[in-house]
Formats: C-alpha cells, structure tokens, sequence
DNA sequence: GTGAAAGCGCTAACAC
DNA sequence: GTGTTAGCGCTTTCAC
C-alpha cells in the first residue's frame, strides 16, 4: 500500500471581484452565495429575489426588468438554494428512505436500483438505511435512518424480527410504503408479489416435464415468513397428497445454503429428480453443489429458482426461474409514496396491491430421468 | 394486479393529556415536539435545554435538579431534534453522497454495500446518487446529488465522461473521495488497486500452468480506462513478444458482453488455451458461453476473472479470480472522508491510496489441452 | 410591483 | 446557573 501526491489543479482560484463577468469558481470557504447576496447585487429585496427564484407560485407580478436582472445575478453568481433552510420551512426533503435488510442480497439490491432510478426521475435522492446483520431485537429507526429527514421511507422485505423498527415506522411522521412483505401483517400501503402463485407456476411447469419427487430448498432469512415454503407444501399435498420426509430442506439464505440443501436432498433414500427454490442465489448454490456431485443439470436434476436475477440467464445450464415485475413494482412504490407526500393529508391505509410472477423456462428443467431415484451422473 | 385494503391498527391514538405518564404516541400532525415545548412544559428557558440536550460541550454548569427535570421532559415528550436545523446552523448531516456510474453492476453493488456498513457504522447515511445510464456529457452534479447537503461525497469508479459532473465534484463544497479510478488523473483523494499488478498475478498463474494462448475479454464502460487491457498487452509483449490478432476482445460490460467475447476468441483460427476476463461479470459470460458451445472448463479451456464476486466461488466451474480488499478500500475511503469532513481547513490534496489484488484460485484453471487450438469437447 | 418583518428549530454569544 | 438575543437561509404574510 503507496500513497503518491500531487498538487491538485487550481480552478481558476484568483478571487474574482464582485463584478466579475464569468460564475465565479466557489472554492474559498465563506462564499456560499446566498439570496441576500444577490438582492445586494441586484439592488432589490429579499423577498423579491425569493418570489423570482421561487417563480412566485401565487400570482406576484414582477417587473420583467427586475426579474431579468436578478436571474443574471443568481447565475453570475451560481446561487444553489440551501435546501435545509428550504426544508426548515417546510418543504420537501426530495429524499425517500430505503429500509433493506440486507442488500448483500443480490435480488434487494437490484430492487433498490430500480428504486433508485425511478426515485431521481421523480426528482428524489435515495438514502440508504440498511440493518446488515445487526439482529438484534428492537433495532431503532433513528438508528438506521433519520426519518425527520426523508419525505417518506420505502421498506424492502420484511422486518418482522425488527419489532422496534417497525412501531417507530407505524410511528414516524413519513409515510411508509412497504415491499415484498410476504404474509407479515398489512401495516402500510404494501406493494408485493403472489408468492403462492409464482411457486405453483414452478412446480406446475415441472410435474407437466413429468416430475413427481420435488424437494424443496427453502432459504430463510430472519423474520422472513414461510410464504413460499408453505406454497410448495400446500402444492404438493394437493398434488400429490403429501410431501415426503426430508424433501423440505431449510438453509440459510446464501450460496452456501443451496449447495447445503442440495447435499441434504441427494443424501436422502430416494433423492428427488426435481428441486424448486426459494431463491435464485440458493438455485445457483444448488447447481454448483450438482455440479461439483457430478449431477447432470437438467438430465439428472431439474433445478428450479425464484427472483430471475441477472445471473440467472446465465449460469450453467441457464436457470429456469420465476421473474417479479421488479420494475412495476418500484415503480409503483414511488408513486404511492410521493403521492402520500403530496396529499399530506389521506391517511396512509394499509392497503396491498399485488403483482405476478412470471415463469422464465430456461435450460435447468427438464423431464426426469428414465430410471428415477438414479440421478444421472455425467459421462 | 387486485388490490384489497384493511383498516390501520390504531396505535394508542387517544390525544393524551399534557400530564400523561408514558411517552406520548406522536401522530397527529402538527405536534412536533421542539425544544421550546420542552422549556415550557420544563419552566425553564430554551438556551437551558439545549444545553442539556446538547451535553453542553463548553463547561455549563447545569443544575443537577434542572438537567434532570428537561431530560425527563424529553423523554416524556418523545422530543426529536430536528436535523435541518441544525444543519442550517452548521452542524454535520452525517449524510454521505455516493456517486456510482451504474450499480446494476454487482461489483458496485457490493461496493457500495460495504460502503453502507461502513458509512452506517460511523453514525453516516449514505446518499444514493447514480447516473444510470444518462451518458449525456456534462451530466451535472445538482442532477444527481444534492451536494449541500452531504457533509462529503464518495464517487465510485471513473467517471471521465462526464466532465460536468467532475468539474461540479471539484468545485464543491464538500470535500470528495474517488475509488477506482484506474489510470484516470488524480483530482481527489484517491483511494485505489493496482489493476496493473492484478492482472499480470492473473496471467502468471496461466502462465505457471503451462498456457502461452491467452485471450483476453476487455468489459469496456463507456468512460472507463483501459487499465487492465494495457496491462494485459503489457504483460504478453513482454512474455511473449506479441499478442496475437483478435486476441484482445472488447465487448460490452455485461453477462452478455463476455459471451460475445468468447464466441469471438473461439472463432480464431487459433483460439486461445485460456481467458483472461477483465471482470468477474464477464468471465461468468465466458463460462456460460463455452458450456453452451460444448468447451469445457477447464479441461479445453481456462478461464480467469477479475473481482472476486460472491457468485465467483459458485460457478460452474467455480471462477478463478483476483480478489481486491473492498473492505479495506472502503473503509480508508469513509475514513478519509470523514476526516475530511472533520477538519474542515485541510486542503482535500489528491492524493493516492493503492491496495493489491490476491488471487483466488478456483475451479476454472488447469493446464491447457494436450492438442493446443483444438478445445476439448465435452465427452 | 416591491420591501419589511416574522419566524421555521436550533445554537452560541453575551448578559445577569 | 440560567435567561435573552441574534441569527443560520429561506418563505410568506402584510404593508406601502
């Protein structure tokens, strides 16, 4: 580890007179041009600067002349309103909270830039409040997010194991829009996927490639609920009227996990020759765990995911998978939540819209090997 | 999409009286506790809370008796200091900026992820700020980040195309720490890895193992540098006098960029007996690609990354690549920044921070093939 | 058409 | 030990 400098490149430093032609460079400390200094420049009030910078939302008729001269001067000056003395009076802080998990996850961290797009194309700032492993019960609010600040905050996933975070958002002045809440109680305006149905649509699409031992690797995050899990039971039992012992295998929400499940899967007496995930990252565990087996993905196994990560179309063989309308969703996250904003008013009813899934058939599935219970080796 | 709505569980919404006990469930709009209810409801005057509140950093003698009443008032009251203004008066945001040129890209995403931890773990929050896809030149940085109000900004990779935003970044007010500039001049703090050294580790073990045909998968973002393609030709020159033609294959920054480029590399007359990828994004392209076209990995042909992504140890195979210190990286950045932010005087000099790569070797490297240009086939 | 003045919530001199 | 006062930069009545 070096450290190298260099002196940094002057910007055109000199201190210009106040008549200066061009925007003067701000770089000396104490030169925050403010609305007063262009009243001074400009040779009016205050407040008359105010209403032409603010383009005087109530009729306030300016004299052309005045209002000229005074656009000349904020931009000669490069005059940025302090947005905090803006937001002292009242107005919006154009920033939206993003409360996530975890976004080492990779299916939460492409739902936040969606977020984050569609929030600055309406004008807003995303501000990050995460609570990465800290797990500890009662986690405050204020701690991973100073609520006074943002114009409303937008929850990805659930917190249900977050008690104190959740009463300080019930609790907050910001509205609350919640995402990918599963089958945790309805407390805000809830924007979500029918997780029940993206897995039946999964398992439909494999017991149609002939498949009747399915497992299940189900990845569980704390506090995260039972949705999907619960759906491939209920599936199955419909289907098949029950699910055998050992075919639901838990683990932990990584890479890791899924290769775990895997192992657990194909240790069992009569392995399955279909495995649906909860996940795409377990998925990709568990086709590296088959591969490293010497298990043929799709011939031997057929490998299910859920999420359609950006990985998914290529990972090898490219998974079949369940995709969200991810972008719907955000989208219509930040529109709630700015309408919230402007209609300060409207209660914020819990109310739950929710999107579909799609199946993604890619190369991981496929009809089940002719000797079942034999995964295929590859040759 | 159906939409089905519940009534809100109310949260002890009766307007308590004045004298309640427990801390009053804040709701209603339009009572923000400030720091005068406080001195009403104390009898004392305002300056006298905010000293108490403040811990009066100057020696104030409080009385033990007064500083107890306030405190208990706050309490009682759930008072909330109001950041704006305190900002308004100087103090720090204890807000970040992150300016990211598009983090769909999991390296940035990861980035930014340690980032947030880190930030998070020093009381800051971090801004999002992305320019996600907005190539216009001259993409301001009001446009993307609203400057005053981050007590720093943190800018991720390069950003030469958009000499707007730089200029911007110069001329802030807040001081500015870039990561991953690659070869791009040094205009701020700088905190970096030797992608240089990286590379030539990268191909050294190719080399070790016998391989002389080395192709390289160039991801090329629209303004990045050339760093890790120079130092590849560099390397070769000077190991092997020459690289040969079509051997360095640029392609879009994207799973789909590094399929293209194998296909490319597998195309020549003599295709090469192991890639080196210019990141891990790509190299799982590679990797997708030669399992589709029936190469194998890496018994016909090895494959090296570059980034150490999570998905990295979990490819099929799993991906040789080179790891950079992340943590360590961002951790010197927000540590950087924050001194910066500290001690206000010192001039932000540009210096420069570099760390190095490690390689990690996986599964996607071996010798090369027994009949060098003919890539095995899977059986 | 424009200016004066009050105040958003907080801090920091400066009194007493 | 505690209170008074003057702003931070801005918006917004209310005068003229």
């Amino acid at each position: 580890m070096k450290t190298s400098g260099e002196s940094r490149a002057q910007v055109g430093a000199a201190a210009a007179p106040s008549d200066a032609a061009a925007p003067v460079s701000r770089r000396d400390p104490g030169d925050v041009v403010t609305m007063r200094d262009i009243a001074d420049a400009a040779g009016v009030s205050l407040s008359t600067v105010s209403r032409v910078i603010n383009e005087s939302p109530s009729r306030v008729p300016i004299a052309p002349d005045t209002r000229e001269r005074i656009m000349k001067e904020a931009l000669r000056l490069g005059y940025r309103p302090n947005p905090f003395a803006r937001a002292l009076r009242g107005a919006p802080t154009m920033l939206l909270g993003a409360v996530v998990r975890d976004f080492s996850d990779p299916f939460f961290a492409g739902a936040l830039e969606a977020l984050a797009v569609e929030a600055m194309a309406r004008g807003y700032n995303i501000v990050l409040g995460h609570i990465q492993g800290r797990e500890q019960e009662g986690l405050a609010l204020p701690a991973v997010l100073e609520p006074r600040r943002c114009d409303a905050v937008i929850m990805l996933g659930e917190m249900e194991d977050q008690p104190q975070l959740l009463a300080d958002l019930l609790d907050a002045k910001a509205p609350v829009v919640a995402l990918w809440q599963g089958r945790s109680p309805i407390r805000f305006p809830t924007v979500d996927v029918d997780d029940r149905k993206g897995i039946a649509i999964g398992l439909e699409h494999l017991v149609q490639l002939g498949h009747q031992r399915i497992g299940f690797v189900s990845a569980r995050l704390p506090g995260d609920n039972p949705t999907r899990e619960e759906a491939f039971i209920d599936f199955m039992v419909s289907r098949f009227g029950a699910v055998p012992d050992g075919y639901v295998q838990r683990c932990e929400s990584s890479l890791a996990g899924g290769e775990a499940g895997l192992e657990a899967l194909l240790g069992l007496q009569q392995p399955p020759t279909a495995i649906a995930c909860s996940t795409d990252v377990t998925a990709v565990g568990v086709l590296h765990g088959a591969h490293a087996q010497g298990v043929n993905v799709p011939d031997g196994l057929s490998v299910v995911g859920y999420d359609d990560l950006m990985f998914a179309p290529y990972t090898v063989p490219a998974l079949t998978t369940l995709r969200m309308p991810t972008t719907e969703i955000v989208v219509e996250a930040v529109k709630t939540a700015v309408a919230l904003v402007a209609d300060r008013s409207t209660s914020p009813a819990p109310t739950r819209m929710i999107f579909e899934p799609t199946l993604i058939v890619r190369g991981s599935t496929a009809p089940p090997p002719r000797r079942p219970g034999v995964p295929v080796k590859m040759a």
